[in-house]
DNA sequence: CGCTCAACTAGACATTGACTATTTTATAGA
DNA sequence: TCTATAAAATAGTCAATGTCTAGTTGAGCG
């Protein structure tokens, strides 16, 4: 094993792990597999043995989003007894993940997602079925009613996500962003919001 | 003036339109300056006459945008007198807009939004003024306290935004993004979403 | 009638995504 | 241990794109 051998060997996390950053720092658009390449040291055909389109790359950073964001709000929402606590974190969860990953997200909720890999529906499911958990949570907490959760689940997300979107944005500071999270929270739970 | 003539005379007008609608048929990533100024008939360096960059169109395209999202909304609320209907057309029309300019949605909200130009601003203020006065005519119905209208703006805007990428990503079907805008509503308003 | 300047054309260039043929190497099986 | 095989990577090519520059056209104004 020479300090450059032919085979990377971990060559699809790392251009994974690389995009994410150019991601964060440059946007979707300014992404090039080439510069990746170059800057991982392999030859600008090198991405083609992993994946076989930029689209494909887009789509696994995509997924590993949905997988990390939803390991984040569990992680958040176990953090917490209380139900209205623990609801709160996992929404304050997903905003961070909006912060600190903007274009990311934006990637993952594109409304331009033609043929979508079955792994990438798989990994929003998982995010989903996740915030399904949270809200699912409530009914037991007594807070809920299980007719009204699916609703209640969708409507959440949404919110989270739109609250997500005016962060990433800068429309909102992060901050504010919480205090949206809190605000709905307040309103799912039937709480005046001032 | 004959069928060609060397100035087009309307070009920044036609390329948005054309720019639009291939942003509806192809997605962002596909919209390329050369191919709108093949389908439109001018030389592919016509368009730099009008919109220095890709992004200038792009940000062009993203405000006008903002100004028909906002007279949709506009225009939907002020169709009812009830409140609760004008609420609620004033969120259909924020859903309505997302279903069929689902690629233009993500453009005006995109996490890269690095200097975005003051004309682009002042439209996504028009917007989010026009979503303010909807919830402001709720306080003088009575259903909403004017201590609380800021934050409840926001949070609505944020819901529509949720809603809208749900639907337009194919979370949720375009009728579903009704539901959940009745049921956001219904939330907003005290009542029971069931 | 001629000036001027914005609108357009035409040509060039670097960069990119994608495709193909070829080379290297890890590994599994005899 | 040797060898077949296939995965992983290289290098070269191609069309397309965004951007830049220099030159051209013509509409409107004094």
């Amino acid at each position: 094993m020479s300090q450059r051998p032919f085979h990377h060997g971990n060559l699809r996390t790392v251009l994974l792990d690389q995009a994410e950053l150019a991601l964060r720092t440059k946007g979707v658009e300014e992404l090039s597999l080439r510069e990746l390449a170059r800057e991982i040291g392999v030859s600008h055909g090198a991405p083609r043995s992993h994946f076989i389109d930029r689209k494909a790359l887009l789509d696994a950073l995509a997924e590993r989003g949905f997988l990390a964001l939803a390991s984040a709000m569990r992680a958040g929402a176990d953090s917490r007894i209380e139900y209205a606590e623990s609801l709160r974190a996992a929404g304050q969860a997903y905003v961070d993940f909006a912060v600190a990953n903007a274009a990311l997200l934006d990637l993952m909720f594109a409304a331009t997602m033609d043929r979508p890999p079955a792994s990438l529906l798989a990994a929003a499911e998982t995010l989903f079925s996740t915030i399904s958990d949270v809200m699912q949570a409530g009914v037991e907490a007594g807070v809920f009613r299980e007719a009204e959760i699916e609703r209640l689940t969708l409507l959440m997300s949404a919110t989270m996500q739109g609250v997500s979107t005016f962060v990433g944005a800068g429309r909102v500071l992060p901050a504010g962003g919480d205090q949206l999270i809190d605000d709905a929270i307040a309103l799912f739970l039937g709480r005046p919001i001032e």
